[in-house]
Parts: C-alpha cells; sequence; structure tokens
DNA sequence: GAAACGTGGGA
DNA sequence: TTCCCAAGTTT
C-alpha cells in the first residue's frame, strides 16, 4: 500500500481531461523536428525506436540517417546479410537489437508478407520488441490507444501523480501503463504518448525539472507538494564488475590482426582483437599468451607489454593490458577467421572507442618507451 | 526479480 | 574523477 495507490487507480476526470489538451496543445508547438517523425512508415518508427533503447536522440541521429540510406525499407533490411546490418550498427552498442531487428524485419516478410503486424499480441511476439516498444509503434505508426510507458514516461507520471513507488520496478511500470491507458486520448494516441516523453525530455528532466516552463504545473501533485526534486524513486543499480582482460597486439607489416568474438556474451560476435579474460590463475603475461594461442589456434610469443588502460562499460569495468603478440607463421592462419586490417581501419571495428584509446596509448608508449615496465594491474 | 548488455554526455 | 543517466529487452 503505497502513498499512490488511490490517484493511480482513481485520476479524477477533470485532472486526466486537462492533462491531455495541455499537454497535446504543449506538443504541437514544442515537439521537436526529428528524422523519424517525418511520416508515420511503421518501419522508420520501429527502427527509430530500437536505435532509441537506452540511447540519446543526439546520439542516435547520425547512426539513423546512415542506417535509413543504407536500409531505406522494411524489405532491404530483411534481404540484407548480418554482416552488413551489424557494420551499419557499429558503435551504437546493445548490439543484440541489431541482430533482433534484422530477424524480426525477416519475420514479418515471411509471416506478415512485408506489412508490420498491428496486433498487440502479434508485434510483442517479435524479437527486440517488449511492452515499451510494441506500445511505441502502435500508437505512433498506428494510432492505436496503446501505452508506451518509458523511463521518461515513468519519470513524469511518478511526478503528476506524487507516487513514491520504485520506477525500477517491473510492477511500478505495469502500473503506469495502466495510468497511461487511461490518459490516451481516443484521437491522438501516438501524439500523446510522444508528448509524454518529448516531456521528459524536455522539462521534466531527471535533474532539475524546469517546473516554471511546464505547460502542467498547475496539474503536478509532486509540485504542489512541493516534493518534484525528490521524485521519482529508483533504486540505485550495482557498480560496474571489475575484470581484468588482455588485448593481443599482434602485427604483420602495416596490419594488425583481429577475429571474431565469440557468439556470445560482450560485443558478441563482432570483429576485435584478440582479448582474453584474465583468469587469476593465469595473470601473468605469458600464462595469457598461452590462452589466447589456445583461442586462436596458433603459435604466438610474448613480446611487450604496449600500455596498460581502463575501460568503463555500464555492467564491467575492464582493466586492459595490451601484449604484443609476435607470430613466427603467418601463412597458416585462414582468412575466414581472421582479418588483417590496418591500424587506422581498426576503429572501424566494435569496439571504436576501446580501439581508439588502446592506439593512442600505443603510440604515446612507442615514443616514450621507458613509460611502460611492467604491468600496473 | 536480477543480471547481462554499450556508449557518450553532463554535473 | 566519478557517478548518473537515455525513447528497454532478453534470459
Amino acid at each position: 500500500m503505497g502513498r499512490a495507490a488511490k490517484p493511480l487507480l482513481h485520476p479524477e476526470k477533470e485532472w486526466i481531461e486537462a492533462i491531455r489538451e495541455t499537454l497535446l496543445d504543449w506538443y504541437d508547438k514544442n515537439c521537436r523536428d526529428l528524422p523519424w517523425r517525418k511520416n508515420k512508415d511503421p518501419y522508420r518508427i520501429w527502427v527509430s525506436e530500437i536505435m532509441l533503447q537506452q540511447t540519446r536522440v543526439d546520439t542516435v541521429i547520425p547512426y539513423y540517417e546512415r542506417f535509413m540510406s543504407t536500409f531505406p525499407t522494411l524489405e532491404s533490411l530483411a534481404e540484407a546479410d548480418e554482416e552488413k546490418v551489424i557494420k551499419a550498427w557499429e558503435g551504437l552498442g546493445y548490439y543484440s537489437r541489431a541482430r533482433n531487428l534484422h530477424s524480426a524485419v525477416k519475420e514479418v516478410v515471411e509471416q506478415y508478407g512485408g506489412e508490420v503486424p498491428q496486433e498487440p499480441d502479434s508485434i510483442s511476439r517479435l524479437k527486440g520488441v517488449g511492452p515499451y516498444t510494441a506500445g511505441a509503434i502502435l500508437s505512433i505508426a498506428f494510432d492505436r490507444q496503446v501505452p508506451a510507458v518509458d523511463g521518461n514516461v515513468l519519470r513524469v507520471l511518478s511526478r503528476l501523480i506524487a507516487s513514491w513507488e520504485d520506477i525500477s520496478k517491473n510492477a511500478t511500470r505495469r502500473k503506469m501503463e495502466e495510468l497511461d491507458k487511461m490518459l490516451i486520448p481516443e484521437d491522438r494516441p501516438g501524439d500523446f504518448n510522444q508528448a509524454l516523453m518529448e516531456l521528459g525530455a524536455l522539462v521534466c528532466t531527471p535533474l532539475s525539472p524546469s517546473c516554471n516552463t511546464c505547460p502542467v504545473r498547475a496539474l503536478c501533485k509532486a509540485r504542489k507538494q512541493g516534493v518534484e526534486s525528490e521524485l521519482p524513486i529508483k533504486a540505485k543499480g550495482k557498480p560496474p564488475v571489475p575484470a581484468k582482460v588482455t588485448f593481443g597486439w599482434i602485427r604483420k607489416g602495416d596490419f594488425v590482426l583481429i577475429h571474431r568474438r565469440p557468439t556470445e556474451g560482450l560485443l558478441a560476435g563482432m570483429w576485435g582483437l584478440p582479448t582474453v579474460d584474465d583468469k587469476p590463475s593465469e595473470s601473468a603475461p605469458g600464462e595469457t599468451i598461452k590462452e589466447m594461442m589456445s583461442r586462436l589456434g596458433f603459435q604466438l610469443e610474448l613480446g611487450a607489454i604496449l600500455g596498460e588502460m581502463e575501460h568503463l562499460f555500464s555492467h564491467r569495468r575492464w582493466y586492459v593490458t595490451v601484449v604484443e603478440a609476435l607470430c613466427s607463421d603467418y601463412d597458416q592462419l585462414s582468412p575466414e577467421n581472421y582479418h588483417w586490417v590496418k591500424e587506422s581501419e581498426l576503429s572501424t571495428y566494435a569496439f571504436p572507442n576501446v580501439y581508439r584509446k588502446a592506439i593512442k596509448l600505443i603510440h604515446k608508449n612507442q615514443r616514450n618507451p621507458q613509460g611502460i615496465q611492467g604491468r600496473l594491474f
């Protein structure tokens, strides 16, 4: 029995009407001109919604433009090789989104004649389409009266009704979906859902919300109670788990060796530098090279330690040692499993940001070799 | 329910 | 530097 139980279940009729009118009016005047708002092509909306998962609008825009010019239609994406799809996604992160989207689009071609299904049950069965994305596509592209509750909506609604429920909980999202259902007007479901999100992105921001310019400030219960900066309640996530890894730096002339990462786990199936998770028992560089040899399937000798760096993922903290590994017989390498790429091309492979950092580090230490004496980690 | 899954920006 | 976050889904 939270403090918000009553308003969640019984919002006043007048309040609902006022929220609808004010928010839609505000949205008409303030909605941003975004590339996926050019028309209501469900495919265009779909791609944008997948890219926008856990990702900022400004980050998505250039990827979206590039992706849409590479795969302008649902059919063109369905026909594409996965390699090409991943390539177009490279740098955006959460790569299973791209794989799931590709597989779901193929399913739409095979099972639904290329038409994005308009029923909640059908669209929700597509890979990568969860409750939010299903609601977003259905309401925005097809004007179906379906809730689309994302982080923005959770925050905005929590403040509007002064809910103290933890928005990181699944149960809270489901309750907010019920509330959203009651709010969505029959005539403009897509615009209303987008208005809620737009308000969250532009006005009702996580930190220091701009209540003085908020169109619905007079209707906001958190504002009325003076608790807008305390809401929403969100349980803190766990800090990234630290781990030590080694990158192998294997050169042949001007080229560097990359191989395909395992098909499961972090950066699954992406091309990258040979990477070994350092277990405590084999944390010495020599042991790590042995591990790398068995991974790659050919002889290697330990070279110099080229540098050390830290990289932070949302859920993992990497302490990276870059080790030069020497190969005496390059001809034994089969081209299906390995690629030789120019150092300058390396940053176009996943994960580019880490490799840019690594290359910079290597160059710095080559200019200043006495800088690296041994392992710091 | 909890953990896994990326990246880049801002305070 | 460090932490939090941004239009979540899958296992």
